[in-house]
DNA sequence: TACCAAAATGAACCATACTCATTTAAAATG
DNA sequence: CATTTTAAATGAGTATGGTTCATTTTGGTA
């Protein structure tokens, strides 16, 4: 069985299970879930069609396996595009930028997320495993100081991510390339809620001035970034 | 053919397809695409396999056929989910209840709109039609002068949109009920961010206080609603 | 009642995901 | 290095389920 190699060198047949899963990403991306015939990706892999079976239990499992390493290689991305040693509001801009550049790039992939069986089970870890950069940037904001203690980190994160994913959606529908002013609008509404005086902290509204300093300075840091960066 | 009927009475074609389609709909969701198999769809509306195959080219045209159905009623309700004489604000916290509860209550026709082919045209003809419905709202709000003329609709849109569907799929995973927090913290971010004096208007911050009364006083009165109206 | 066209039927067809008996390659043994 | 043993790969064959179409049934019309 390949799946547990003794006596054969285990980079060989590593080095053919992702021949086949480069295959099958070829594949399922240009053809969709339905349209990619087992046949096709086992001749693009120079395999046979029941080799294909021997690294995966069905076509279901192997698109589970093309996305996985997907999702798996952002998650290496997103933690290399984001400086270590700056503020939160800035970490959050540049997971934004990585993810909606990643989302437009690889839109097909990213569809193809969707034909996985939704809530079966460990079909999604590595999504899971992706938005735990964003929680960790957070996280790390609260420990410092910079965000309020009792921020809603996990709702905020639908709104994040939610929110780069629909407006992905509406570039591709319009044929638009990557548009920076749609992270810069997302940051600006998620920096002024996560502002104790209002939004989403509180959930009350008072009509006062911002009273975390830091935060503004932090939001002015971003809109330098933004002019000197061209997108 | 039975889609241009002339010989027959079309109150009974009507019906025969909509049996068809409330059929699909059923099996669709309990078995998923892949798992739905046409002749349970055709037991299931009390008709032969063959028949399926006039009202509906194939097993997709049939998916597009139950997803479209879905959001067109989706669009219906929304409508009426919305009093016509209230403010943007509370208009948008209406749509925003009302579909979340939707996507909770119908988790499973939401999740077959992405088996329908992305950008495959028409497909998504209903649902284009469906987040309408948010663009007439903020429309009026600005023409009432609730709203700055500038804001970008079609961004505050995605933020909408985005983060409901993915507040949906969080809670959906965690096995948890339609949570009210999750439209109020939405709402107040996108209000925030519509205050003319930070946010996405203007893309700039300024850290002078709200300077408009009008939004202020909105936000009371959502403010105000969500004690009143129980989840 | 006889006629005709629309509508419905389901057996046959066909594409393709998946299996498995056989072959090939690689590793272990002496 | 020759032989044996075990892993890996193969692709023809099978089973499933989507789709077609020749035939039958239904309902309206004269």
């Amino acid at each position: 069985m390949p799946a547990t190699p003794r006596h054969t060198s285990r980079a060989r047949v590593e080095a053919k299970e992702s021949r086949i899963l480069d295959a099958a990403e070829k594949i399922f991306a240009e053809a969709g879930f339905d349209g990619a015939k087992v046949s096709d990706i086992a001749r693009a892999a120079s395999v046979a069609e029941g080799t294909v079976y021997l690294y995966y239990k069905n076509k279901q499992d192997l698109l589970a396996g093309v996305v996985g390493r997907f999702w798996t290689q952002l998650t290496l991305g997103a933690e290399e595009a984001i400086a270590p040693d700056t503020t939160t509001a800035i970490q959050l801009e540049q997971l934004g930028r990585y993810h909606l550049q990643s989302l437009l790039n690889q839109f097909e992939v990213v569809s193809l997320t969707y034909r996985a069986r939704p809530q079966q089970e460990q079909d999604l870890d590595q999504v899971r495993e992706y938005v735990r950069v964003f929680d960790r940037i957070m996280q790390r904001g609260v420990d410092r100081g910079e965000l309020p203690e009792h921020i809603p980190i996990v709702q905020l994160r639908d709104v994040f991510f939610g929110t780069l994913e629909f407006s992905a959606r509406t570039l591709k529908l319009r044929d638009r390339p990557y548009d920076h002013t749609v992270v810069t609008n997302l940051l600006s509404i998620m920096v002024t809620s996560t502002d104790t005086g209002s939004g989403m902290t509180q959930g009350a509204i008072q009509g006062k001035e911002p009273s975390n300093r830091e935060l503004m300075n932090t939001l002015k840091a971003i809109q330098k970034q933004l002019k000197t960066s061209g997108h």
